[in-house]
DNA sequence: GGGGATCCTGAACGGGCGTTCAGGTTGCGG
DNA sequence: CCGCAACCTGAACGCCCGTTCAGGATCCCC
């Protein structure tokens, strides 16, 4: 049984890079479900076995490989001192993540906003955790007295998250081929500028 | 016939912020063309002696509405010192610009990131009149002193509009009321921090 | 008030695509 | 090698919607 539900799972996992791919190079609204079955090799009718909509490929594929990364990311965030080194640490491991999965963060950065109830619901849970892990990092950080005790943690947590968010976009939009992570120094220079606790 | 001009500029104009509400409440992809023509209260078809596909309506209302703001900032940009006040200002009537119109700015905020390329095309030069501002306000501040030499602009153009962005979109895509203007010390605070000069 | 120009209408067309399901294929235990 | 169960297939269905256009309404000038 179990080793049924391996295949199962393998199968389903075909299905979603097949899609990440796919939504990847066109877009979510212009792939049809016909393109993501004959990237995955199958025929149409196969991807309703495993997914009971078009939408669930989206929601799937982002709730299951953003969502691990959040979960990790709280692990080996504390391993590093509260503060600027976590948020160093946390800025640098998003570029990371980003970066290894060049498709999917495509397709994260792109659909992330979609309007579409279904797609905004099924969201709702990873950027809950994206967005608490951000906001943790910078409430250990005032604690510590690393960042501005004035900081107003929701507006600061959309401040770092938006200005990351777009920075990823740009590489993820861009045709030409750069390292993200290598802009972890500049873009953490300007971070820390931004959250640190000012000089009276 | 420069009255017949107007009047044909006027029921454009109606269709366009038909579309804008549509739009906003639905999303572009969801919303069909039946929907804006009967928000404008016409026919159908009559959309189209206007403009030629739907993706225009979404390109027209965008390079015609926040291009004028784009345009406009320019000039008003000017009457502040370079520097810090300019890059103050620069994001206040940012915030003052998207508070004034809401519809248009969910639109604009969720719609910017479209990979349709008539769609991304079509809103290119909006988007680089947009960054284009920012880069100069930045450029302009390292000359003058206030901000870090060490600042690579077009990073730092991202890191700021991905910044002020996400505040908007949250903004535009909350349920809550609350003023976005009022944001303007915290977001400026940060900002500031962000780019501005270091103490050695 | 006639007639031509302009503008608008909305039914109809055509294509695309999400989804289903009857039937075929595969694999496995006996 | 049989037969059953699990799985897969892809043609077909139905719906939606962007777009067109022939005909009707409106306006305006003589």
């Amino acid at each position: 049984m179990t080793e049924k539900d391996k295949k199962f799972r393998d199968k389903e996992e075909g299905i979603l890079r097949a899609a990440i791919k796919v939504f990847a190079s066109q877009g979510y609204h212009r792939s049809s479900v016909a393109d993501v079955a004959k990237e995955a090799g199958i025929a149409a009718g196969t991807i309703y076995i495993y997914f009971a909509r078009k939408e669930e490929l989206l929601i799937e594929m982002v709730n299951r490989y953003v969502g691990k990364h959040c979960r990790d990311l709280a692990v080996e965030l504390a391993q590093q001192p509260a503060g600027m080194a976590r948020l160093r640490e946390m800025i640098r491991l998003h570029l990371e993540f980003f970066e290894r999965d060049r498709d999917l963060a495509r397709v994260f950065q792109i659909h992330a906003r979609e309007l579409h109830p279904l797609i905004r619901t099924g969201f709702r849970p990873t950027l809950l955790e994206y967005f608490g892990g951000i906001e943790r990092v910078l409430r250990e950080g005032m604690e510590c007295g690393d960042f501005d005790p004035q900081l107003d943690v929701r507006l600061a947590r959309r401040f770092v998250f938006g200005a990351l968010d777009e920075v990823v976009t740009s590489w993820v939009l861009s045709e030409k081929v750069y390292s993200l992570a290598g802009l972890l120094d500049s873009l953490f220079r300007m971070t820390e500028g931004a959250v640190r606790v000012r000089p009276a």
